[in-house]
DNA sequence: GTGTTTATCGTCAGGCAGACGACTATGATC
DNA sequence: GATCATAGTCGTCTGCCTGACGATAAACAC
């Protein structure tokens, strides 16, 4: 049977990135204002059309420079320095989910340092870091007490999603890293978890942990007081992406 | 900026299924033969497009449901009878991956028990469960020592990704019942993990496990004898998915 | 009955995590 | 400069879980 250009019907294809960092202790997300209906004026995730003559990996790498000047790394490789983990989360489909016409989206998850502020087309306005919790506080309030419009598309459920992986990830991989600056120490790491989680651990243990896992931190030699108190050992990531044992999540 | 169809390029979007089942101590997936071309007479996943009205997850069922007959789970629900555990598992875009269009594949892991034979169509000849070594043994031997072809398009590499998946998810979830029928024995279950992870695993360590496990196996007071031995003790699937802590695989 | 197979229960030692005490080295404050 | 607050780092102890493996139980084949 030769190739028949009737026998399917024709797809929109877009990346939509989940971009994740940590700022003053909270899980924070990029979210881009729409300019255009539908959702006009409302909070949604970057991302775009997927170009003819490129793949889905590429495009998501574009989207994330053009939306923050971050460079992508491979997901296969330890974090290293100016650039974020990318990764592919999921694809979303739902026939119904764009009012104009069919589009599939295929959802992507970066990790990245604490950036300076985002620039959606050199319009500082229209970007921003948000704690993923006041974005997904669905009809609710943010914390400056102003109501809070969902986000969107189904973008609450591709953040929701995105966040979800990157809760699991941390677990039993090296990627809380990709947080961080290329140097960093232990503290810093852990108050990575203790924002991705939403948990308080236990400084001790976590440093017995992360130190005593072969291949996780490797120490530069510096010292930094930039978190106050006693000067802390600098490390970088390792060349180990898995944590075996991996980081156990508390309870509850 | 109104909408305006030119400013995207049109894709088609298939959906490809990694169906995988343990027979014979062997982890196999589904293959089909492709009747036409690219790739004509070689093997491939089944798949086939999304229709114009169709969510993802839905022409991921169908698919399915053409090709064994089965019908699909929630992914989040525990395994339960008559049905496969179905998800997705990635999404692969290259712009060349098929020569005749830009197609977009969003791959689909299923999780099944033993099947009786498949049916492609109604045409046997053209659909096997074949042991996921012998299918990915790029231009090597199969068992009957006929050189094999690699599967067509990048089914090698969606394959690999789906048995990838099914070997970690069986870690910390309860997704090994998927391949087990409706009532298993505590030994079936192990064998399921001996096949998927390719080791043995000690029958003593691998009971206290399973039943120490709250919610993962549920007793029926039955008991059978098909395994031969000593009668065996027969469960359900309990309610819980996830395991807490996982089961562990072991090293090398 | 004897041997084989599979299931199931127990024991023991080692490793790891949680709880938490103790000490160290900075900057801030009086 | 003494004191305090803040972080970082090293240890200890206890309990849980796992891996290794001995022992017993209940079926079937001969």
């Amino acid at each position: 049977m030769p190739y028949d250009p009737s026998a399917f019907p024709p797809f929109a294809v877009t990346v939509d990135l989940v971009v994740l960092t940590v700022r003053r202790h909270a899980l924070c997300a990029l979210a881009v204002r729409r300019g255009e209906s539908p959702f006009q004026g409302r909070w949604a995730l970057p991302g775009g059309f997927v170009r003819a003559d490129e793949d889905l990996s590429q495009a998501a790498a574009r989207e994330l420079a053009e939306e923050t000047g971050l460079r992508a790394h491979d997901p296969d490789a330890p974090a290293q320095e100016g650039g974020a983990h990318l990764e592919q989360l999921a694809t979303y489909g739902d026939p119904k989910r764009d009012p104009r016409m069919r589009v599939v989206s295929v959802a992507h998850l970066a990790l990245a340092p604490d950036l300076p502020a985002p620039r959606a087309g050199g319009d500082a306005s229209n970007a921003r870091w948000a704690p993923v919790e006041e974005l997904l506080a669905q009809g609710g309030y943010g914390r400056d007490g102003e109501p809070v419009a969902p986000l969107a598309f189904d973008h609450a459920q591709i953040l929701s999603d995105g966040v979800e992986r990157a809760r699991s990830k941390i677990e039993y991989s090296s990627l809380a890293t990709a947080f961080c600056p290329p140097e960093f120490t232990v503290g810093e790491l852990r108050r990575v978890y203790e924002a991705v989680w939403g948990v308080a651990l236990d400084p001790r243990n976590f440093h017995r942990k992360v130190t005593g896992t072969p291949g996780f931190l490797v120490p530069t030699g510096g010292t930094t007081t930039r978190q106050g108190g006693r000067p802390a050992q600098l490390f970088r990531a390792g060349g180990a992406t898995l944590l075996n044992p991996p980081m156990l999540r508390p309870e509850v």
